[in-house]
DNA sequence: GTTTGACTCTCCCCTTGCTGGAGACCCTAA
DNA sequence: TTAGGGTCTCCAGCAAGGGGAGAGTCAAAC
């Protein structure tokens, strides 16, 4: 019989360990003396220990240790989880490489001084209601002139504070004739006349930057987002959206105060 | 002015998360009325909250981002710490790259029915003091024999709890004339008579299983490991060592109690 | 003007896999 | 017999928030 200590640098596993083993029931002693709650481990308790501590080194958390030690589990059930987590591990792998690969692009980034102060990131958008117009129009700013439309098509209640948007169509860029639609947000499914239409905007994963200032300068925040979404393994999946989160009436180019978050559905490139 | 479920929703990140940045102040609201004690940020702000994602995403911890954030970090500083960062993040990936080996491997071998029960571990072992008689024995049992030589060169008070160990230094089996080294643990340089080398065993990492029962199929347990040791991508870089955590006196071999734990040095294969 | 329902506030506990410390026993060797 | 280490239990804490309670606020509808 070995005490704590003795059995602890045997294995090269901590006291403090040893004990939360056998307070999470992964590892009891063989023995515990009742008058002073000394814990005796027997050597052959080792080769208990190297499961655990082998099946820690896979990745599995400390229950799910548990149930794979209980008596009942056979080698089938064993091979089920192994290969279970098998797929979270090469899903791990991969996760951790492409974060690698995020990291290094960016520091490309900093080493060509490129110094693009906004940062690109990666978000889950959750579908949602809309109320837009959509025409083809002379040019990109032009795109203003279409919200009042929309707020005459849906009535003056219900523009709330959510802000505007837009969607570029066109899969280029365009001179002139650009395929544009201007909407906002609304919370469900409400009544419109006119040319506006309401509908559900499905989730997307988008690949988003935030701009602040003049709209004079958003071509720079396209190109740097359009490069990352390149140089991540990420293709463009769907229209280009831009969400203006602070403007003021009238429109003007070269606010420096607005800010303009770009959006870019995105998938993973095959 | 945004309320704090409306700049949560515009970023795609909880009110919690806000909150705990605030309270952590990596990002304090523009504005916090001091009455009710309500949070309202500025649309503005979402590009410095873009900026916190982004780090997070390379894997940097909040306290690392808060210092990143400060005013005075230089592009330069910052580019040695996205390189640090770099480094980190491939040990990782190829961290977890390795332990998808692991895992694999473990997965083939259940495949093939080779149901060896005994897991393999790995361990950084420390450096330790031991007292050892090394000589050319005429086979593996018979290293039984050099024991007594031991105890009697360091004389009877030492020996104390901790098991005996022996070590291989031939690169391969033998059928007789073993190179082998019988010793035990002891606390520090002591003085021994006789044949008994009192030295410091260096640290070492070991690749480890422990085998219960008879000593006749040691073999078994052997070839497990060695196995382990080559398709995990390292190679055996010392004398192998057994440790004999429970005998008794006289040594048997087939006694089916005895629990036994092998050794190998290992280093990374290149 | 009021009410109602949605928001927001702070505070506390919970998560994982332990580590560290405090205060109190316990064991063994000199 | 005593000193020193070893061991016990209990409490606190890490990272990065999540969940919920109970109280206070806000804004739109009536």
């Amino acid at each position: 019989m070995l005490k704590i200590g003795d059995f602890s640098s045997l294995a090269q596993v901590s006291i403090k360990t040893l004990r939360y083993y056998d307070e999470r029931g992964l590892l009891s002693p063989a023995h515990i003396d009742s008058e002073t709650g000394y814990r005796y481990y027997s050597a052959s308790q080792l080769s208990q220990l190297h499961r655990i501590l082998a099946l820690k080194d896979f990745g599995f958390s400390l229950e799910q240790i548990a149930t794979c030690l209980e008596e009942k589990v056979t080698a089938e059930q064993m091979r089920g989880m192994l290969l279970l987590r098998q797929a979270e591990q090469q899903a791990r792998v991969e996760e951790e490489h492409d974060r690698l690969g995020r990291l290094q692009s960016r520091i490309r980034l900093i080493e060509q001084e490129t110094s693009m102060s906004q940062e690109v990131v990666l978000k889950q958008l959750p579908k949602q209601w809309v109320a837009s117009v959509r025409e083809t129009i002379a040019n990109y700013p032009a795109v203003g002139a279409l919200y009042p439309k929309v707020i005459a098509g849906v009535g003056p209640g219900v523009v709330g504070q959510a802000p505007c948007f837009a969607m570029w169509h066109d899969p280029e860029f365009r001179e002139s004739n650009v395929d544009g639609e201007a909407g906002i947000f609304v919370k469900g499914p409400i009544a419109a006349t006119g040319d506006v239409r309401v509908y559900e905007l499905p989730a997307a994963t988008v690949a988003s930057a935030i701009h602040s200032g003049s709209y004079r300068r958003l071509p720079e925040a396209y190109d740097a987002l359009l490069r990352w979404v390149g140089t991540n393994g990420y293709q463009v999946a769907g229209p280009i959206r831009e969400l203006y989160l602070q403007n003021s009436q009238p429109i003007r180019q070269d606010d420096e105060s607005y800010v303009t978050e770009i959006q870019v559905p995105v998938s993973k490139a095959s």
